[in-house]
DNA sequence: TAGATTGTTAATCGATTAACAATC
DNA sequence: TAGATTGTTAATCGATTAACAATC
């Protein structure tokens, strides 16, 4: 499974949050509206304690001015600093589906330092249609153009199916880390880096607390019941 | 921002570990590997401990069978109905831009209950194209279509700017949960559910990884600095 | 039966919050 | 200065894991 690394990696939850303050101040910056933000602020805007506003900042280096707050512009650097915004990752999409050519022209991402450098599809009569601004190409080309240019993120858009088999091939021509959008668990070597991005989790979600506020309404004092059924 | 509910609510974090336990059984039922599933296995594919896999399932009343695990179908069956996959949520797509599109278009969707009963773009070009096998429409229909269906969720594949503006709309018109993929933190009222699928926050957390890994693989014993520039 | 696996209580761990002193 | 806000230590809370008895 790989050594874990020694205790410094950022957590998941910290991350996200990051990206949160990372919004509010963005936003903010461009409505013009003053150039410092309190922990106060932060947190109401996202209903959280002010506390682990200032943790969460103080944890990746930005100081805080007493009676002022922290400068917006100090904020957003550090946040791109830790999370490598400014870097270039070059990366591939497999699967030149409709979520492939969603993904492939949000231009947003290029804020984030990604820049897409080909795509593939195992169909055939995909090949040669533009997905963004790549051309799509034969699955042949995989390998080669991942070491021609040192391709270390892949982007999958493939259905649940070939996922795997595929995700492997990404692995062995040398991709460190995997975005995957198909509807399937990977397994892979442990210091491969797999982000699953299982849309169906928020649907889900959703749907749960949608029943649920619809029970609670049916019969609020049911309100404590177990959730499995009573039969 | 309208009264918590007592306690009952599954946490976030619950819900997504029994959504990859669903698409793991499932998975195995499809490849007819044996009807039963014990902590273990389960735990052992998901990287998690097994007593956790236990307590999920028992919070969810499913009970296993010693010796023998739990029953494929049962996990299955209960995980369907704590999540609502049998019910029908009718659902409006706002913004039929690429995402707007792929998603209208993900039939896997029906699996958990979703049925889009209707799209809306700002933009007229778009009036009358085709996502998935609904036809876009006319922003002005966007009350009359909610209240006619009784659409309690909304899909929201907008732009950044209008999102906010859009989504106060659909609450108005009744509207109680809102799944939004625009890039912005909306601000609504209490008792309206809000999933934000910020689809970057995957992106920068994938870079950030990569990043992390390249500076330990260039300076090894650094691994435990402060992850604040130095200088 | 013996042994594997569940179910559950108790212990541990980590993350969040409360309290408050330090700072400008 | 007085007062607002940070920074940080200590207390709390909740989630995960360890241990082990119950079950078939």
């Amino acid at each position: 499974m790989g050594r874990k690394p020694a205790g410094k990696t950022l957590k998941h939850a910290l991350l996200e949050r990051l990206m949160h303050y990372y919004y509010y101040v963005t936003e903010k910056k461009a409505k013009n509206d003053g150039d410092a933000v309190s922990s106060q602020e932060i947190g109401s805007f996202l209903t959280m304690d002010d506390t682990l506003v200032r943790k969460d900042l103080a944890a990746i280096g930005v100081r805080g001015y007493p009676r002022v707050g922290f400068k917006a512009e100090e904020v957003k650097d550090a946040i791109r600093n830790v999370l490598g915004f400014d870097h270039t990752y070059k990366a591939v999409i497999v699967g030149a589906g409709r979520m492939g050519g969603a993904l492939a022209s949000y231009t947003d991402f290029s804020n984030y330092g990604l820049r897409v450098v080909a795509a593939f599809d195992l169909d055939p009569n995909k090949h040669g249609i533009f997905i963004g601004s790549t051309s799509v190409q034969s699955m042949e080309n995989l390998e080669p153009v991942i070491e021609q240019h040192n391709v270390r993120l892949a982007i999958l858009t493939v259905p649940a199916e070939p996922a795997q088999a595929i995700a492997e091939r990404l692995v062995k021509a040398g991709v460190q880390a995997i975005w995957n959008f198909a509807p399937v668990t990977l397994t892979l070597p442990g210091d491969v880096v797999v982000r699953h991005e299982h849309i169906s989790v928020g649907l889900a979600e959703l749907a749960y607390h949608l029943k649920t506020a619809q029970e609670e309404r049916l019969d609020p004092d049911e309100a404590d019941a177990s959730p499995a059924d009573t039969a």
